[in-house]
DNA sequence: GTTAGCAGTCCCAAGCGGAGAGTGCTAACG
DNA sequence: CGTTAGCACTCTCCGCTTGGGACTGCTAAC
């Protein structure tokens, strides 16, 4: 990480060290950083004359500008990449964190329910910006065990458990009366027939069954279909609290963070990007696919278990964002999220 | 409600009128409202001179006050209060909206686990503030169905299923290790045995079980008590968007909101004011249990069945709100709860 | 009881100006 | 030739002042 990269062989070594503190300094306070600043906060050795020729190189060669004339500079989409792709080093979150994050969810460890809701919460704070979960989602889901529970005559409710345990409950208007011991003998009849069976596999079984048992059949195959598209997948998100009240996100801004996170909009635009599996992720600024994430940064990976169950989580927030600590967050979280998902779906 | 009634017998009809005006005014635009405007914008039949005389008798009785010297006026919480009570009229949503949102829940109807979700975007967008709104709580869980699976040798995952058919999942760490077919085994010969029982009956059921049959009674038990208590119900809120950007909530205040709602203290702060059962209740100002709350108004209902399963629902909002949209879309979203719940629980 | 007129108060937004920070350029230095 | 000191210039930010607008309370007349 410390040796010159073939791409970055455009830059000096002292200009590479002063980009880094350009980088640390903006991210750090947030405003325009001057040769005198730098000089001043650092040991930088040289003067500021010195700092300004190499700033001055460095705007021209793309990695920072000047917002103002006479302003200081700020690091541009390019500079941030090259900050985080050279410069920042291998982001590891420190071993306290790590534990403490490990700590926490032991203690709701037994409440699968909660699982992405405490995921969100724990990873927007650590990283200091709103994160983003999604809650694991099954390749294919396969049924487990359903259940069939008369609520009106002519209404009923259906339980379905699938083979990796996640729970869906759906209400059912029955073409006819029925009361709870013919529901239940019907439940009976195809809970087993039914056992392992994928959405299509289900629906292949309407052929032949009794009115009653296809319109159960129907509708199991439809519950299984939303559990594996995608749209339906619930995601969660925490800490907007964190990008509010940012200077950047002063005014509307900040409507349009709220728009980007209610809409799952998000998730629809970076989702394709992802490659499945690899690491951690980070796409700065014009880098996004959407116009809407033009000013932000995201750090996104994927959890699960190859070919069985994945999710993914990430964070989103300015581009002047502390890429270090969201990187190391977010990789820290989806090996976690995977371990947990180990335990719980491998034999 | 046009009667003058006997706490209101203080003021004049005229003065009614006027603070009626001023409130509806102020709620509109946001601003002190002064006398000329009134005589301006509407066909008070009165100069402004009159107003101003009435105005200030409306101060002096406490229902508006100045907030600078020589500004408009601006109602008080005492004057809120009065036109929510007396003024404001019955609140019930327009035929149009309620058919809407009838027409939307239909629509996701059969996807028990959005519910919460889905009423809180609705009473967000229909009442224009911020929504709160709680899972359905039963008064008293009891177990209608489980099951377990056997994840790792020593870890299984426990699925409770209540008469009301809430779902729930834990992880258990066994004490030995179990295979699934043990595990199913002790499954078959406890399910009779519980179905119907509450967390105590659960309970009393340990004594004289073998050691893995208690643990697993024992964990049920927690299961059910963890149905029961209030601070695990799960409340979402929606519609942050709709708050923030208004004038009052610019600056740091955005940040208290935020506070508010996501410490979840909101809930035991208005909680224990609820009488259960009731109508639409409505907190303005310094009604409000908490300091926190001192800006905010508050419109909370209950929503359920007497005595087998309620929630509550409501919005938050600024004191400066439009009371009769969001005390008319409560009312009505608890109504539709309220028919739903009876289609599922009732039998 | 109501209204017109008036003097006085206060908010708000725009305009102004100085302090501070930063830049580019030039000339001197090792 | 790279580095540094100095200088003139630019631009933002913050506080101050100032004029316009809105509203009030009061008084006197209707």
């Amino acid at each position: 990480m410390e040796t010159v990269k073939p791409d970055g062989s455009q830059l000096t070594e002292r200009q590479r060290a002063i980009l880094k503190l350009i980088v640390q300094e903006h991210v750090a306070s947030g405003r325009a950083v001057g040769s005198k600043t730098l000089t001043e906060r650092y040991p930088v050795g040289v003067s500021s004359a010195t700092i300004r020729n190499e700033m001055a190189a460095l705007e021209e060669a793309g990695y920072v500008q000047q917002p103002h004339t006479s302003g200081g500079r700020v690091p541009t989409d390019t500079g941030y990449r090259y900050y985080v792709h050279h410069l920042m080093g291998a982001p590891e979150l420190s071993s306290g964190d790590q534990i403490m994050i490990r700590h926490q969810f032991r203690q709701v460890e037994f409440q699968l329910d909660s699982w992405v809701d405490f995921a969100a919460a724990v990873l927007a704070e650590t990283a200091g910006n709103v994160s983003i979960v999604s809650a694991p989602r099954t390749m294919i889901a396969r049924l487990r065990h359903f259940e069939l529970i008369s609520l009106q005559p002519r209404l009923a409710l259906l339980i379905l458990v699938t083979q990796e345990s996640v729970v869906r409950q759906m209400m059912l208007h029955l073409p006819v009366d029925m009361e709870q011991a013919e529901l239940s003998r019907i439940a009976d009849s195809l809970v087993t027939l039914t056992r392992g069976l994928d959405a299509d596999e289900v629906n292949d079984l309407v052929v032949g069954a009794s009115p009653v048992s296809r319109y159960v059949l129907e509708q199991i195959t439809i519950g299984l279909r939303g559990l594996n598209s995608v749209e339906r997948t619930q995601i969660r998100h925490s800490g907007i609290e964190n990008i509010l009240g940012q200077p950047e996100f002063a005014g509307d801004e900040a409507q349009s963070v709220l728009d980007l996170l209610r809409g799952g909009s998000l998730l629809g635009a970076v989702l394709p990007q992802l490659s499945v599996g690899n690491d951690v992720q980070v796409f700065i600024g014009d880098e996004n696919p959407t116009d809407a994430l033009r000013r932000f940064g995201v750090v996104m990976a994927t959890y699960g278990i190859d070919g069985e169950v994945t999710g993914i989580l990430g964070v989103l927030g300015p581009t002047r964002m502390a890429y270090w600590r969201s990187i190391s967050s977010v990789r820290y979280m989806a090996r976690l999220m995977s371990d947990l998902m180990e335990d719980l779906y491998s034999s």
